[in-house]
DNA sequence: CGGCGGATTGATAAGATTCAAATGGCGTGG
DNA sequence: CCACGCCATTTGAATCTTATCAATCCGCCG
């Protein structure tokens, strides 16, 4: 059982519904509830000082919250529209405990996060902006997110600037890295937010 | 609790001594064990392409290595000689199923790593040089890592090239920037390997 | 059919990297 | 205990990438 759905199946729940742009909940603030993405996009960010912001991730459906279990120590706010699961934390911890397999799930999803987390890094410590996007574009390929025309279409759902914020570069870049990309061949745009992917890998 | 040392106690575990430059465990390995620093520095890291390396954290006594619970996806090396508890995976996931706080202590370590590695990320994407390493050098003194000579000093077990990896610069900018900070007055070098601190903060 | 915000394009400047060379510290062996 | 040699660190100058500032364009929604 790697799914976190499965492992809190059964357990309480409220469905939330979150318009784009608001927010599920904001850095600072005492964890209420665990959180899984029904449908959707969420982006998890941390907030600089003069309005800057790092987004460490965007969450898709069947993913969980992973922003603290006590205080939240980032803020997730909808890219999309969105549903979300709240398990409250009562649920959560005593789920937990009943179910050592349902621990060990949720303990591997926070590896596979810290992972994530070190792959980005990676990308954005020790690699050049092209190869950054590239990363960030084959890796919301494979998340597969529903709302391409057909198969061959990749959905962007989120802005350039939250690419910008993601990868770390300005969002001018951003969109110079698309056209650079698209000359290149290795994309094809037909849309704002949808393009056709002809990655040669990083 | 919030201590590993002591979520795991009792549980059955082998001393483990390495040598400085020596690997504890490589990416891509079968996780054998958990590994907890008992003495020492060590560094984990993904390895890119053409020797290119991002240091994903550094680990000091008391911290776990979450670095996979199936497969490393990092490697680890010691930074200084060390020591290390190595419980078997199968001690590790008894004692898991056995006592519902311990695997509550060990979810919150990894979602304090998880913190960790979002200001990490925070700091390289959005930071200038001179703030990524004022802020690297503040978290290495609340580390209160052994081996200042008194309170006041602080201690630096890695390399300059250690520090730029971790923090996505070039080892000659690492260097400018601890000369740029002794100019402004905000450290001094009493060794290449310790300093005394008096940031403003970040 | 506006109008508005996101996206693109252009020109310039700042910051960090790179390559190259000199210096220094540390451990080793005599 | 001292001298040597090696590797890490520092310093210097030129280059390159990306940020910044500014203006325009485009698409989407009312």
């Amino acid at each position: 059982m790697t799914d976190i759905r499965s492992a809190l199946l059964g357990a309480e729940f409220q469905h939330i519904a979150i318009r784009k742009h608001q927010s599920l909940f904001r850095a600072g603030q005492p964890v209420r509830a665990i959180y899984v993405v029904e449908r959707g996009c969420l982006r998890l960010q941390i907030n600089g000082g003069d309005g800057e912001r790092e987004i460490v991730t965007f969450l898709f459906p069947g993913e969980m919250s992973f922003a603290g279990l006590n205080r939240h120590w980032a803020s997730a706010y909808a890219v999309t529209e969105a549903s979300i699961a709240a398990y409250s934390l009562d649920a959560f911890w005593t789920r937990m405990s009943a179910d050592p397999e349902a621990a060990m799930t949720v303990l591997l999803a926070a590896d596979h996060m810290l992972e994530h987390l070190g792959r980005h890094l990676q990308m954005v410590t020790h690699g050049k902006a092209l190869r950054r996007l590239r990363w960030f574009l084959e890796w919301l390929q494979t998340r597969d997110i529903p709302g391409g025309s057909d198969a061959e279409e990749t959905f962007i759902p989120m802005s350039r600037s939250d690419i910008a914020d993601f990868l770390g570069l300005a969002p001018e870049t951003v969109s110079r890295l698309f056209l650079r990309l698209e000359s290149r061949g290795e994309l094809r745009r037909t849309g704002a937010h949808r393009c056709i992917l002809q990655l040669a890998s990083a």
